[in-house]
DNA sequence: ACGGATACGAAG
DNA sequence: TTCGTATCCGTT
């Protein structure tokens, strides 16, 4: 009786294919094989076998059977749950999972070992070679630099025949973690939450935390003894920590290094495809214990996982927005119930979900009161724009540009924080008034000094600044209006002519290297003023900073979109938070228009529960998200009449269910994107209603035609 | 009648 | 996703 194969491919397919099992080849669920699909040959998974029972069509056979690691049951059962979770086809989060094992393996690295012959002649060079070269085969270029001597003669002693040369693969090694190092001093605050953390793991099995604590209380230290606890208890426990943001990596890596004598995985995209094999091999084998990455590491396919920690858990930068859609925090508590492993949601500024679990006791609710040291909250003050505006064409207002001196002149550091990249965020004509855009797009030029060019945020689109207007044809008739971070630099630079000042955005930081540099140049005290998007609102320790700027605190406020005020609130809260962490006492200056906004208000009185409180209220009058559900459709096409009708068909198609309301179709927020006219449906269910399900009967009455495509958002973040 | 670009749906 | 094929179009 021979058996059959279902192999799930990573593309998108709506189901796992079936091959004919060739006699012998054992195969097992999890296995990687190598199977025929048209022409080509594919890498996939066996999800399931079973026997044939005769009389099917004939089906091809799976070519070969990989000798790569398999993929762990939980792992697959995860793939299945995300995809039916995000609505979409499971070869989508296969593809991310399968990314480290079908990345290149390192090239086998030549190294050289005795022979047994002795070497024609001995030279006291020669012996110091030999003796060298006992032990763990190296490269002839390290050997050399062990025994003290040149290559030359190493290579005439290859060459007598008294070493050898032999092609080696890469070993990955991972050193394990010692959990008996010793961690750091904790207070009482931070050591009550993590006898509670100790006491929720020592229960085993599936259980979420939310630790929340304000910036600086010191929540790693906590989830770091957790982890130590859950690696201590088993010796084959894997942890997992998560981390919004490649560069906030290096400095957590650093930390665990210290905390365990060993430096755990990396895992982001900025991780060179060799290591990216190595790391994922060593997860499937239980070798790689802490994985420290960001979000797609939750796809890593972990033998025995035992924690998963979400650091800044509220952090929009979790949820992936293309391509496969999902939220990183939500399919870590997923994950997490499936390996019935534990979860820490770290945070100050907890998801307005995450507060609505544990204050109804689905999560334990850690909090963490004490700041770190003597360090104190910094004095938050508003500075109303409209009594105390900056001079035309500047930005920063006097009260602001006043204590910037004073901080200054003490030698201490300015962080100015404004959420806009570039030079300007807008450029006009003002000749005829043109915006200048993209083209086939609606999001307006971002002006950028540094490089000279026009960007578009969204679409990647730039151009070198034009000399005339693209549209009427005038010449130096192109201003640039509203701040970005070059021009607040700008003015900082003309106000402070002796200050060092530094811009940390996207554009200046392009990788996690040049993240850490500038970062460690803050913490060593190099710059005066920095000028930083949100890159650099999280995460770090700058012991002489005492002032932080937020140049428009409002900027999150307009707009209008559900979690405005919220991300405002999270933002100002961590980017104050900066201030003032060790002995020296630290302000924080926002500047508003709106002074008497709530968000502001609780900002400016430190109030998080008072801000928490009326933004519940109001997400409860409106049935909104934590208290119901959302998602997005977005339909997008080329030809704008094709479209039109196609979405007016998906409205009708729209299942009637008692708990759901579908509004629109309406033009999405930004109506073009490089040439496509985007169409957007927004569902609101009640928590009772399985959205996903929803979703998926919705999708399965529409067949789209090949040139409109169909994504489905659960829970968006984003409202453009 | 032909080649090239393009749109579509099948792949097990 | 990628590939093969059907189809449409402009040219020869």
């Amino acid at each position: 009786m021979s058996r059959i194969a279902s192999v799930l491919l990573p593309m998108p397919l709506p189901e796992a294919f079936d091959y004919a099992e060739p006699d012998g080849m054992g195969l097992e669920v999890g296995d990687q094989v190598s199977v025929p699909l048209g022409p080509r040959r594919l890498r996939g998974v066996v999800t399931a076998l079973r026997e044939a029972l005769g009389g099917n069509r004939p089906l091809k056979p799976v070519a070969e059977r990989l000798e790569d690691p398999r993929l762990p049951p939980g792992t697959l059962e995860f793939i299945q749950w995300a995809a039916r979770y995000a609505v979409d086809e499971p070869g989508q989060p296969l593809a991310i999972a399968l990314r480290g094992a079908r990345a290149p393996k390192a090239r086998p690295v030549r190294v050289v070992e005795l022979s047994g012959i002795a070497p024609a002649r001995a030279t006291p060079t020669r012996s110091r070679v030999l003796e060298a070269a006992i032990g763990a085969p190296l490269s002839p270029a390290d050997l050399a630099r062990a025994a003290g001597v040149s290559s030359g003669v190493i290579k005439a002693l290859i060459d007598e025949g008294a070493l050898t040369v032999r092609l080696m693969e890469a070993e990955a090694r991972f050193d394990d973690p010692d959990p008996s190092c010793p961690g750091a001093a904790l207070n009482p605050s931070q050591a009550a939450a993590a006898a509670a953390l100790k006491a929720m793991l020592a229960e085993g099995g599936f259980n979420v935390a939310l630790l929340d604590g304000v910036t600086g209380s010191g929540k790693t230290e906590v989830y770091l003894e957790a982890a130590a606890a859950v690696l201590a208890a088993d010796a084959t426990a894997q942890v997992l920590i998560l981390l919004p943001e490649i560069a906030l990596t290096q400095a957590v890596i650093a930390r665990v290094a210290t905390r365990f004598g060993a430096a755990p995985a990396e895992w982001h995209s900025d991780v060179a495809p060799p290591a990216r094999r190595r790391v994922w091999e060593a997860v499937a084998t239980g070798r790689c214990r802490i994985v420290v990455g960001a979000r797609s590491a939750l796809f890593l396919p972990f033998t025995n996982l035992a924690l998963i920690v979400v650091d800044e858990e509220h952090d929009a930068s979790f949820k992936q927005e293309e391509g496969f859609i999902y939220h990183a925090r939500d399919l870590a508590v997923a994950r997490g119930k499936i390996e019935d492993a534990a979860v820490v949601l770290a945070s100050a500024t907890p998801s307005l979900e995450s507060f609505r679990n544990a204050e109804t006791g689905r999560y334990r609710w850690l909090r963490l009161t004490t700041r770190h040291g003597a360090a104190t909250l910094p004095d938050i003050t508003l500075i109303d724009l409209r009594e105390t505006p900056p001079d035309a064409g500047r930005w920063l207002s006097p009260p602001l540009v006043k204590a910037m001196g004073e901080t200054f002149a003490r030698g201490e550091q300015t962080l100015l924080f404004l959420n806009r990249r570039g030079y300007a965020p807008l450029v006009l004509c003002k000749a005829c008034g043109e915006r200048l855009c993209a083209p086939d797009t609606d999001s307006g030029l971002v002006e950028h000094r540094y490089s000279g060019r026009l960007v578009c945020h969204l679409t990647g689109f730039s151009m070198p600044k034009p000399k005339a207007c693209p549209h009427c044809g005038a010449h130096d008739s192109l201003v640039s209006i509203g701040p970005g971070v070059e021009r607040v630099e700008e003015e900082a630079r003309s106000l402070f002519p002796q200050a060092r000042v530094a811009v940390f955005s996207s554009d200046t930081v392009y990788d996690a290297r040049e993240a850490r540099r500038l970062i460690e140049a803050m913490a060593d005290g190099q710059i005066d003023i920095l000028v930083a998007t949100q890159a650099a609102a999280k995460g770090h320790n700058f012991p002489s900073l005492t002032l932080a700027g937020v140049v428009d605190a409002d900027l999150g406020l307009r707009g209008g979109d559900l979690r405005a005020a919220e991300r405002t609130y999270q933002l100002l809260a961590q980017a104050t938070g900066r201030a003032g962490r060790k002995d020296r006492p630290g302000r924080a200056l926002l500047q508003t228009w709106a002074p008497e906004h709530a968000v502001m208000q609780a900002l400016a009185a430190q109030d998080r529960d008072a801000f928490v409180a009326a933004e519940m209220a109001e997400r409860e009058l409106a049935g909104m998200p934590p208290f119901g559900r959302l998602a997005a459709v977005i339909v997008s096409g080329l030809d704008p009449v094709q479209l039109e009708s196609f979405v007016q068909g998906m409205a009708q198609a729209a299942p009637n269910t008692p708990g759901v309301a579908v509004y629109g179709p309406a033009d999405a927020p930004l109506g073009l994107i490089r040439g496509r006219r985007r169409k957007r449906f927004l569902v609101r269910a009640d928590r009772t209603v399985d959205l996903s399900a929803y979703m998926a009967a919705w999708r399965a009455r529409v067949k789209p035609p090949a040139a409109i495509r169909v994504a489905i958002d659960i829970d968006p973040y984003s409202f453009l």
